[in-house]
DNA sequence: AGATTATAGTTGTATTATACAAGTTATTGA
DNA sequence: TCAATAACTTGTATAATACAACTATAATCT
């Protein structure tokens, strides 16, 4: 089987994977998800479950969970809302924007570590060739 | 904040494992570990649970369960090892190797569609990126 | 050789993220 | 006003995984 480009790209693609899911495993995961759900509180503001579903991409059920962890540990605070008693609005706390940061920190810490050694273009290289097959992907889900 | 390199890699990566983790779900998984686990076998020949679950990082229960499940649908053989009554070999069948041969076209194939108009300079980059950045996180794995 | 220890594998149990379906309460619109 | 719709929660199921307990065999050490 010849090696060409794409076969690399799937090859390192599925290992890539492969990994992050493995050791998330390891240490318990949830920190994903609740990360992603806090920031997406974070940069957006406050907002209902049927929102943050389709702005992530879950299931409503998925996000009503999450949001209920996320409350109790006091991440976020689930306020109701008054044009509407049948929804509400879940706004990240102090404790959780503090806990967000400190996570985006340690996350940033550890690529850094990685990318030890890289130039600073090919930083940016990889940068910006994650985002572009992020958007092709995220557009093709969108259809 | 600002957006430097590390940071937008951060986002990508984060998206990038979201969107694929969440797709598999829909989707039924499986999927990938059993791809990975018949690309294993396929690639390096019969091997016990064991030796397996060292090559892919994993719990030897684990392994043991996916390689069952493999069996199951005539993926694999299990096949008692004779210098050690307490060990077998799990062999990838030829029903196996079509199926892996099949799932690995369409990976390229959906790859393909994704990398469209990329320069082929811009794949090859992107696999050499992407390479280097899991040999690292592998190197620090095994530590 | 016999007893103890180590090894290969399986199975039981738990956890996490997720989806789908069913249910509750509130809103909207004919 | 009452039927349909909407926002959310809760019940149930599934998949991949880990850890712990167990079984059978092999290796090692008196």
């Amino acid at each position: 089987m010849k090696e060409d480009s794409v076969e690399l790209i799937e090859r390192q693609i599925t290992d890539f994977v492969r990994r992050i899911v493995m050791t998330e495993q390891r240490e318990g995961r949830m920190e994903r998800s609740a990360y992603i759900l806090l920031r997406q509180l974070y940069t957006y503001g406050p907002a209902g479950v049927k929102a943050l579903a389709n702005h992530l991409q879950l299931d409503i059920s998925t996000v009503s969970r999450q949001a209920s962890s996320l409350v109790e540990k006091n991440y976020v605070e689930k306020l109701p809302n008054p044009d509407d008693k049948r929804s509400y609005f879940y706004k990240i706390t102090e404790l959780g924007s503090e806990e967000l940061e400190s996570n985006r920190r340690e996350r940033f810490q550890r690529l850094n570590e990685m990318l030890e050694g890289w130039t600073e273009e090919e930083q940016e290289t990889f940068g910006r060739l994650l985002k572009r097959y992020n958007n092709t992907a995220n557009k093709r889900l969108n259809m």
